[in-house]
RNA sequence: GGUCCCUUCGUCUAUCGGUUAGGACGCCAGGUUUUCAUCCUGGUAAGGGGGGUUCGAUUCCCCCAGGGACUACCA
């Protein structure tokens, strides 16, 4: 039996979880599924100067609104808690020292000044600047002076980082589950910072830590760390620990021009990147980036685009629950190639759910909406449900419904310039016929007063259009929506009659 | 600049050496519908370039080009 698949989503609160981070955390989620695992939320706020206020509740909010909440976290089962890495803080500064001990790591006393200084430097030469094995020793590190000299400059306060001292002449074969084998140089690597100097550790150190103590199996994250592997297959060796296996998920680019998607292309591209609204509480304006739920999106869209963007099952099914993801998904299956993300077709998703939802949900998310427009006592929701039911393929968004259906509700202020061609000059006298054939129906629901109207037709021979036509404009005020018959049951016979006397005295 | 990753229709993708290179979104056309939408049918459109390996390369290897990520005491 092998060990327990343990996977992790692990954000820093810096803002607004993106949708780039949320379907990192919907391929750990389904990969913790579909292997009886655990997926559990670690927040990485090593960083207190990013630290944004909300942030971490916008993280859970959004998972749980996704459906892809963590197993454990912050509050929730914390087996291996805290979940935060703040709390944590006392766990890393002994982790650090361990690596010194084994000559694995070492103090460095430069200023963030000096280093800015050696960079600007080298710059100028056309060089480029990396702290590792060949100038290490040149540099105001513990390995040029001795033990007794670091401790008393440590003693009496001076600020000092704990470096990575990466081995030298070695060529690195690692495995990758989605890239394969990746080569790295050892040489060509720099000595990262694991212990700053505000006694924190930095996101590497922090990582590894916990990764470990929290038993993690699998290491699922975007491509941008993939850079970082190296480092940190290093460091589980230098600590003598089993390292995990890793998976570098393609990026999410921007659907036009170049580059990766990113918090900052807030609403500019015409699509929401966030999956909750957010308000920028820091800026002058509180700036407010719009979100997939507040837009209208189902989280059953979100789910199934954001898989699909990476992955498939290999047959042709686009369509997947989340269960079904969850049973079909395969790690070996992820692209490597980045995708652009794609509005269109996010919203074809969106409409095929739409379409999906039972009447009485849609309904009852439609309600404000008509509530607003000043409609909410006189329509029942049963009324409601039948509408949603007639004009709900036509829609991607809830939010469309009103401008779909408004004429359920009050009769057409004007008409559609282009239709009111159909209304010629032996109009009015036929309307005014068809208004004595329905005014004369006593069961009026749909079937019936289409059989109706249509055996009128018939016997006097008139063409379809004819009265089609004016009739649709007459109640709608265009020609366009739902059968015809199933309006006029809708609304009535009283009203409909008076929506044809007031178009014939219009027109 | 350096390191690493990637490269099939406009976009998301299938293809595990031999296919008329398939599907979806979008777009166009036709059909259904009294209308719009849905739906159905059809069409549009692709293996970056150059070398190899092979009887045969989109598929394997190399080079180039292009794109991307990373290159902080940020994650």
């Amino acid at each position: 039996m092998s060990k327990q698949v343990r996977v992790r989503f692990a954000p820093s609160p810096t803002g607004p979880l993106h949708i780039g981070g949320v379907r990192t955390a919907l391929f750990n989620y389904l990969f913790a599924k579909k292997n009886n695992g655990v997926f559990f939320l670690r927040i990485e706020d090593t960083d207190q100067n990013r630290f944004v206020p909300g942030a971490e509740e916008y993280i859970m909010e959004s998972l749980e609104w996704l459906g892809i909440a963590p197993d454990e976290t912050i509050g929730k089962n914390e087996k291996f808690g805290p979940y935060k890495q703040s709390e944590r803080k006392h766990l890393y500064k002994q982790y650090a020292d361990e690596l010194i001990n084994s000559g694995n790591a070492y103090y460095a006393f430069d200023t963030a000044e000096a280093l800015d200084l050696h960079r600007k430097q080298h710059e100028e030469q056309g060089k480029t600047f990396i702290y590792n094995w060949h100038n290490r020793e040149k540099l105001d590190t513990s390995l040029v002076i001795s033990a007794e000299e670091t401790a008393k400059r440590i003693a009496n306060g001076e600020d000092y980082v704990i470096r990575f001292k990466t081995p030298v002449d070695e060529t690195l074969h690692l495995q990758d589950i989605i890239r394969g084998d990746v080569k790295f140089e050892t040489n060509l690597l720099d000595d990262k910072v694991l212990f700053k100097s505000d006694g924190m550790p930095t996101y590497h150190l922090a990582n590894i830590v916990d990764d470990h103590l929290m038993e993690t199996s699998h290491v699922i994250r975007g491509e941008e760390w993939l850079p970082s592997m190296p480092l940190h297959i290093l460091l589980y060796r230098a600590f003598g620990w089993e390292a995990p296996e890793f998976a570098h998920l393609p990026l999410i680019l921007k659907p036009v021009g170049n580059g990766k998607l990113s918090k900052r292309d807030g609403d500019k591209l015409g699509f929401p990147v966030f999956p909750l609204e957010w308000t920028d509480a820091s800026s002058i304006d509180k700036t407010v980036s719009s979100g997939y739920r507040e837009k209208g999106f189902f989280p059953e869209t979100v789910i199934n685009f954001l898989a699909l963007l990476g992955w498939n099952d290999g047959t042709e099914q686009e369509l997947f629950s989340l269960e079904e993801l969850v049973q079909k998904f395969d790690l070996n299956r992820v692209h490597k190639a980045g995708a652009k993300f794609d509005p269109e077709k996010n919203k074809w998703f969106n409409h095929q759910y739409l379409v999906k939802q039972n009447d009485a949900d849609l309904a009852k998310a439609f309600a404000p909406i008509v509530a607003e427009k000043g409609f909410s006592t006189t329509l029942e929701m049963t009324k409601l449900e039948k509408i949603v039911s007639l004009i709900k393929e036509r829609a991607h968004f809830v939010s469309e419904f009103w401008d779909l259906s408004d004429f359920f509700f009050v009769a057409p202020k004007s008409y559609d310039e282009k239709a009111s061609k159909n209304w010629k000059e032996e109009t009015p006298a036929l309307m005014q016929e068809l208004i004595s054939v329905l005014g004369e129906i006593t069961d009026f629901t749909s079937l019936n007063i289409e059989t109706i109207v249509k055996d009128w037709m018939t016997k006097n021979e008139i063409g379809m259009g004819k009265v089609m036509q004016p009739f649709r404009l007459s109640l709608v005020g265009a020609l366009k929506g739902p059968h015809l018959f199933d309006i006029v049951e809708l609304i009535g016979k009283e009203e409909t009659i008076q929506r044809i006397e007031k178009a014939i005295t219009t027109l």
